[in-house]
DNA sequence: GTTATATTACGTTACGTATCGTAACGTTAA
DNA sequence: TTAACGTTACGATACGTAACGTAATATAAC
């Protein structure tokens, strides 16, 4: 029999510890949620994680790749909300959600990637194709039930409609104006919910 | 006839050249416009504006805030649109202009200056009472002027309307996930009218 | 008025520090 | 033998500040 030609392709000399990368992410994710992106160093993580300077540079190009990726793993680890509700109960309970998060401190993270995210064409990759595109992904396929559910009204553009609800959640984020509550979130979907946008 | 005890406190010493002031801010804004914030070291606007790094350190305390001021007065300067059209049609041209500044280069400039303020909380304060405001507070006026036109029905919340139009717009600029289209803004424009926002 | 003197704006130079990213080399695990 | 790690060291960049000299303007003394 044939080697496995695919996703195998053949792991020689030792092998890299699970452990270190752990370390990495888990002290990146603790520094973030601190200080903010700029407490973020390589010189940091080492220290906290107890690993070398180069090991660090061996798995990611620079300080901000590595807090995105701290990011995402620890925000990825969310399943998706098992819901006996009703789609727009649902709905509203994964919205809320949203809106706890970014109230809480990882609201702050949050803001943090998407400012790492402007200044690196890869973290805007990353941080589209995955944070945003899971919530996104998310809240698309229970409007979708809903509407298959016949509790709201097909939206014209449900693009559109995703705009409408996350752009402001992360206005009121990033700018920091008026707070995010429940309410607000309420809102929003009833807004989405009326236009049809 | 007793000093005037106001405004002026009666400066003394050498006064400041205007042209160095200004010299630093065009520089920096330059800075921003092609390499993003972290272009925007004070050495490379020392360089460019032919001003000694110690002299920017008198102006301001660290280069975010030399790009903030910049910005703001970059962006201070555009004056209210003198609108003879019909309220409704002023509030369209208003918010297509800014989706054209998103689009321009400009709109690089406000991402960074979005992330910027993420780190530090008076350049927070400066983009939230300066941009932000005098953005919302101009399309406030001209949603009441519909308002008292009867062109549109009143919101019931006029400030959420203003999250419904700013906030889809900020997050697309900020994610990139879709353009930026006048036909995009209209829809805005149209979710905030139908839902009373 | 003219001349000192204080005060402030600026340039120049220099310093110590933080963090970066990399290179060299030895050690350890497969 | 190969690759993952640690250790150490290096040059580079930018930081923020201090010290000093000079230029420009006010106020006060004569």
């Amino acid at each position: 029999m044939p080697r496995q030609a695919s996703s195998s392709p053949a792991p020689r000399g030792r092998p890299r510890d699970p452990r270190t990368r752990a370390a990495i992410l888990t002290a990146a994710r603790a520094l973030l949620e601190r200080g903010g992106l700029t407490s973020v160093t390589i010189e940091a993580i080492a220290q906290k994680a107890e690993v070398s300077r180069p090991t660090i540079y061996r798995y990611w190009p620079n300080a901000p790749a590595v807090a995105m990726a701290a990011f995402l793993e620890a925000t990825g680890a969310s399943d998706a909300v098992k819901s006996p509700r009703a789609p727009l109960a649902a709905l509203r309970a994964q919205l809320h959600a949203l809106a706890d998060a970014f109230t809480a401190p990882t609201g702050r993270s949050v803001a943090a990637m998407v400012a790492a995210a402007q200044s690196e064409t890869e973290l805007a990759k990353a941080f589209r194709n995955e944070f945003i595109a899971r919530n996104r992904d998310a809240t698309r396929a229970l409007l979708e039930r809903c509407v298959a559910d016949k509790s709201i009204a097909a939206p014209d553009d449900i693009e559109l409609s995703l705009d409408l609800i996350f752009g402001p959640l992360f206005y009121r984020l990033l700018m920091g104006h008026a707070p995010i509550t429940h309410g607000f979130v309420d809102r929003l979907i009833d807004a989405v919910i009326l236009t049809r946008g």
